[in-house]
DNA sequence: CGGACCTTTGAAGACATTCAAGGCCTGTGG
DNA sequence: CCACAGGCCTTGAATGTCTTCAAAGGTCCG
């Protein structure tokens, strides 16, 4: 068994000495929290099995979901700039993690630059992940938004060689909601709606995606006519 | 003239051997193109004067502004993870930029530690931005997203020790609203809604926050009756 | 079995969008 | 120099989507 815990993507050598970094965590229990928005930052996290989700409290008091994570996902980079995690991460379900200490990571990477560009990218890509979220809030609808998220769900569980149609949500409607910018009742009603149509068949947080297809063109431009 | 367009936090030795990678470019007209979305990624570039907005087009052919950049900060990051820029930047007015190559920038990295530091630093604080982009967008009414953009430009402004009260908003009411997940007419309609209040004064692009406080306080909790 | 929490559904209402029109500013050409 | 065209911004009215409020049904776990 491959037991790195990181997307792959450098050379076996020094994966090698990037391995002898990871701590394996014991496994966490439902809504145990990885770390709390404020605590020094030291360490990035993989998720090896289960779900991860990150949230802030803004001005007013209320809880933002702000990132899901699912095995092979990498979060703890908004610690980095202030050196204080901005966000708290907890387990949606059982879920066990990899830790990463980001000085020993550092140190490695002053040593062998492959390393260095590596986690770089690492990096960049929850930029590019957040901009997408970022298009996704501004520009569309409820529907527009669910059907992204699934879809996403979808691809990254994908990547992960589990099945790409049917899909566990470890998060409640209101977390999605939240994530989304939508209430529970409309996340609810959205995923009634696209039963309806057939697109999906929900069974709680049991998702079964039916029509792939029609869930994209719905991205791509507001449904037409019932 | 401090010639480094870069914010500070460095070694000053070490300031220098970064000082030597910067390019300075020749003015952007308005409208310039800085870099296309697809294009190789190169350089990273940091705002000396003017201002930049960076966008994406979304799956549907629609743009989505993704960020506005104003002297003193940094853009580009997006391009890190996939080698292509993500976004097209253009120049909201005529700008000066500051090009840092990325290869000389990651060479010298990998020599001295403490820029490499500060690199990841700067990277992660676009992670920061963009999350806090999402906290907005998800969460709150039209009144809160444009109190929230004012407040953010201001305060950035600030830092360049340029007036916290009168502002100049280089890019058009389409270009706000794309960017806050609003049409421009409701744009429109809460800025004038702000000058009613006595919030702000407006003239076409220029802004002159009269109640600091009060914006402060409609992101807090949603306004109360009129 | 009971209670807490999550989800679903309905009805009413609020907020933002859409559609439409008019005003203002700028730059161009007569 | 003025006239006019084309942006961009504003304002109004109607529509629609999502939220809010309310209630009831499910599910999980003690």
């Amino acid at each position: 068994m491959n037991s790195i815990c990181l997307p792959v993507g450098l050379d076996p050598s020094d994966l090698d000495k990037l391995e002898v970094l990871i701590e394996r965590k014991k496994p966490l229990q439902p809504r145990e929290s990885v770390f709390l928005s404020g605590e020094p930052f030291t360490s990035i996290y993989a998720v090896r099995s289960g779900s991860i989700k990150s949230f802030c409290i803004d001005a007013d008091g209320r809880e933002q979901v702000t990132g899901f994570y699912f095995p092979g996902e990498l979060f703890g980079w908004d610690g980095l700039a202030n050196e204080h995690y901005q966000n708290t991460a907890i387990a949606l379900e059982t879920t066990s993690l990899c830790e990463i200490p980001y000085e020993k990571l550092d140190n490695l990477g002053n040593s062998i630059p492959s390393v260095q560009k590596y986690v770089m990218k690492l990096i960049s890509r929850e930029i590019n992940a957040d901009q997408q979220l970022i298009a996704l809030l501004a520009g569309n609808s409820a529907q527009q938004k669910l059907a992204s998220l699934l879809l996403s769900i979808s691809d990254r569980l994908v990547q992960q060689k589990l099945s790409s149609t049917r899909l566990w949500l470890p998060m409640s409607r209101g977390e999605i909601g939240n994530y989304l910018g939508l209430t529970v009742e409309t996340v609810s009603r959205v995923l009634g709606h696209f039963q309806r149509k057939k697109y999906l068949a929900v069974n709680k947080k049991e998702i079964e995606i039916l029509d792939k297809k029609a869930l994209r063109d719905l991205i791509r431009s507001p449904e037409e006519v019932e």
